[in-house]
DNA sequence: TCCTGCCGAATACTATAGTCCGTAGATCGA
DNA sequence: TCGATCTACGGACTATAGTATTCGGCAGGA
């Protein structure tokens, strides 16, 4: 039933833009928000959906606001070079 | 473990302010967006958090951008009355 | 007094988020 | 060639998101 957005899709893409801005290794991060090295690697590949406060510690991690993170997920075809 | 922050706890009262304001019961809008009716009241109390995929069916129901969502989220004395 | 709609709450269940172990390939520098 | 680092990927596991059902309370109408 439930319709797998492409915010979904898009989640691992802006979830890897941010993280290789920030100079984390994918272990690196997990390390740092508390999550497992192979739980990244599933974001980033599509392969989980995170909950509300997976997004949110991950932000904080990564240095920005939730809300912007959110609306990066609309740009369908971003790829991590924001001005 | 799973670390409440504010967002999470605030969820439920910026949920319940945009559900209101379409005039939806918690009945009709797990009807609109296929959840359970009980599981949009767990949501409302904060006894549930969201994943990303829930969190965009509600603001699609709710006629609101996951990003203006999840802005609200940072206030946590949001009331549910925006102009 | 009896319906009906709406909501909180509890239980038990199924699906999936998230962990923990390991293996293997690719890249880079000594 | 060797070690170190990063990542994809697998299987098995635990925690929790989400479903299905039931009950009780409250308000309003006939």
């Amino acid at each position: 039933m439930v319709a797998s957005s492409p915010y979904i899709l898009s989640f691992g893409r802006v979830l890897r833009g941010h993280r290789l801005r920030q100079g984390y290794s994918q272990e690196a991060l997990a390390h740092e928000v508390g999550l497992d090295r192979t739980y990244i690697s599933m974001l980033e590949r599509g392969l989980r959906q995170p909950t509300l406060n997976t997004i949110v510690i991950l932000c904080q991690a990564l240095q920005i606001k939730p809300e912007e993170f959110v609306a990066d997920l609309g740009n369908a075809d971003w790829q991590g070079h924001r001005g």
